[in-house]
DNA sequence: AATCCGGGGAG
DNA sequence: CTCCCAGGATT
């Protein structure tokens, strides 16, 4: 795994990262009940509950928890079986085991109150890195770095590290909120990470054009917000390709496939599969260079087409281009309309593109 | 390092 | 339908 290298144009932009995290925090940080009052009890429950849980599904939850038991003793006292039916249909039932196993030793050892000392808290039960972590600066105001997964996608978008996200990551990105990390407000600080991830960060579709830090992204500055991170689970292997429409007014240019090999002599736009720390407009202009043998004069974002093969899950994302050079036609390369081009055999992902761009090009 | 552990909601 | 979500414990 690549190591952690702190820049200076990184520590120029520390104190501006936080600030805008810190503020937009302020202005845009959703009312949520454990929020009210953020006892050291009430952040553990809520933590305990939010863990792979979404936070729409946890309120309802959290709020009746907080009236049956209202403090850690009630939680130590309740039965098990009390405690699960609490937490029937959230799913998980280990953390509430967990729950009601560290509420009997904070009981016995620790005066009925959450432990302040980490070294302590992450002996208990289903406290790991996060949750221990999470407590102990949003309860307690400690300084210590969380990586949960809103995080861990904000980080590696923010330094634009590709790269799929899993705790792999995790070691570089709690070297850099070290640095990261102010001394003061480190409640609202974290909060603020896992909440941006949450509103403006999110998977799918962030939304960088109102996104605080976005002048400090360096994924959006390389158009690749789409692109980090990599999802995992699927044992799919995931390409991203760049794709070029290259069009002279109505007529678009195509062109045919080798007689062996996959889609053996189908057509098809030109372009090919992004490689490691290029953007995606690099591809198109290297692929097409490569392919076609000609420079773009221009190449705009068109769409982003998903396909599913047996082993690829293909991200092809489209671009509109044209050029001041000369393609000339030939057995393989050919300019049509879009009427004309549904003489041509192509594959089943250009398609859709084909679909798209009869809507553009009414 | 992999696997298991739930269920609801969004797209 | 698939993917995603304030992870941790176990093997």
């Amino acid at each position: 795994m690549k190591t952690l290298e702190i820049e200076t144009s990184q520590i120029d932009m520390r104190d501006e990262v936080v600030s805008s995290l810190l503020k937009w925090y302020q202005e845009n940080a959703r009312t949520l009940p454990w929020r009210d009052s953020p006892s050291p009890y009430r952040v553990w429950i809520s933590e305990i509950m939010l863990q792979q849980t979404t936070v729409a599904t946890v309120i309802p939850y959290f709020s009746r928890w907080m009236i049956d038991f209202p403090d850690i003793k009630s939680v130590a006292e309740a039965s098990l079986d009390e405690i699960l039916k609490q937490w029937q249909g959230l799913g998980y039932y280990r953390r509430a085991q967990n729950i009601h196993k560290a509420a009997n030793i904070m009981v016995e050892y620790f005066d009925g109150e959450v432990p302040e000392d980490k070294e302590t808290l992450k002996t208990l039960p289903g406290f790991g890195p996060y949750t221990t972590a999470a407590v102990l600066s949003i309860a307690f105001g400690q300084r210590e770095a969380i990586v949960d997964t809103n995080v861990r996608r904000f980080i590696m978008r923010l330094l634009g590290r590709e790269g799929i996200a899993d705790s792999k990551q995790d070691k570089w990105i709690r070297e850099y909120l070290e640095f990261l990390m102010p001394y003061k407000e480190m409640r609202s600080f974290n909060q603020s990470l896992m909440e941006i991830g949450a509103l403006i960060c999110p998977s799918k579709t962030p939304k960088c054009l109102i996104c605080p830090v976005q002048k400090n992204c360096k994924a959006f500055h390389l158009g690749l917000q789409d692109v980090i991170p990599i999802t995992k689970k699927k044992k799919l292997e995931k390409i991203d390709a760049g794709l070029a429409v290259i069009h002279d007014k109505k007529k678009f240019y195509i062109q045919k496939r080798p007689a062996k090999g996959l889609w053996a002599n189908m057509w098809e736009f030109p372009g090919g599969k992004r490689e490691e720390r290029e953007t995606l407009e690099e591809t198109v202009r290297r692929e097409i260079k490569e392919e076609v043998g000609i420079e773009l004069s221009h190449v705009v974002f068109f769409s982003k087409i998903r396909h599913f093969y047996t082993h690829f899950d293909v991200s092809l994302h489209v671009f509109i281009c044209e050029t001041n050079d000369f393609i000339e036609e030939s057995e393989v390369a050919a300019w049509v309309s879009l009427e004309e081009m549904k003489k041509y055999p192509m594959p089943s992902a250009n398609g859709k593109i084909l679909d798209q761009l009869r809507e553009h090009f009414v």
